[in-house]
DNA sequence: GACGTTGGGACAGCCATATTGACGTATCTA
DNA sequence: TAGATACGTCAATATGGCTGTCCCAACGTC
């Protein structure tokens, strides 16, 4: 267990015990936060992986299937499945690229839009009161630990979204 | 679309937008941080099951199978397979119950030890790193809104893992 | 205009991880 | 002794990933 930079040397924050209650805390508040939709989605026969397709277009209408891929990182297979349900369902609706007409541009149907919606509602329920009980000038450091945690290659992608 | 608390009587860290960076740095956070491990555990023959019974195995030596259910949320189900798995693999070891002989003392061999270590290492590095760039000051917040997303009920559970 | 690349879609099959419900056994506790 | 608890295990099922292969339409370029 002898980990070296747990030596003394090693500024606190930096030491064993913080970085297993950083580890610790990721887990559980990712977890809880994914679980507050769970009840939600499966009344409406969906999955997490639906959900997570259906934020990001929400996010971003006219997000092409390669940009969504990217966001994801999954095959396009296993987002082909969700997708095909999304869109059998009414909840998703392709168009075909204007520069470039190879690119299907996916946006939310009024259904699919009301749904995400609803799910976001649950999200910022979980997420606002995270914030108002930590405080305002805690969730700088909530954002900045979190960026630090994606690599610098996909930053921009990530960042991408805020512009919209 | 209209979200209610969005109106303008809302601190400003409540509003949409700080709710969706929120909701996708922590979705992005995790996801790197825990892909961070993937392919040692693969080296390994293991998935992050395995990984998630190990590291609280690790962390709070002589767990019984209950308590790590509850730190899980899986099924005893899901649970046997994974402790099978690591069992057959000299992984981890169990005992009979002390006071309660119906319990199973959980705890890590040697090489589960060491194994743990390995992947913790990656954590560690990854973790630490954004640690380190987000400052000192940022951590307290980044711990304080995560302690947010977890249910009162489930707070001493998770703060029981830091007894040790 | 031919050719290579790219965006998207689809086939088949497989794997990991979770679920439910039922049942059994050993052990503890009142 | 009776009931509750801790653990293990049966069978069946669902979800959401994966690989490998193949295909087509559209783009860009020489």
């Amino acid at each position: 267990m002898a980990v070296p930079t747990s030596s003394s040397a090693s500024p606190l924050f930096l030491r064993e015990p913080e970085i297993r209650r950083g580890v610790e805390l990721l887990y559980f508040g990712y977890s809880h936060m994914t679980r507050a939709i769970d009840d939600e989605l499966s009344v409406q026969g969906l999955g997490r992986a639906h959900h997570r397709a259906l934020y990001f277009i929400a996010r971003q209408p006219d997000l092409t299937v390669s940009e969504l891929l990217r966001l994801l990182a999954i095959t396009k297979q296993s987002l082909g499945r969700v997708l095909n349900d999304l869109a059998g369902r009414a909840l998703v609706e392709q168009r075909t690229g204007t520069s470039d007409r190879r690119q299907r541009l996916l946006r939310l149907t009024a259904e699919g839009s009301a749904l995400e919606a609803r799910l976001f509602e649950s999200l910022r329920e979980k997420v606002s009161a995270a914030y108002a009980q930590a405080g305002q000038g805690s969730v700088a450091g909530f954002w900045q630990v979190l960026e630090g945690l994606i690599p610098e290659s996909e930053r921009d992608v990530v960042a991408g979204l805020r512009k919209s």
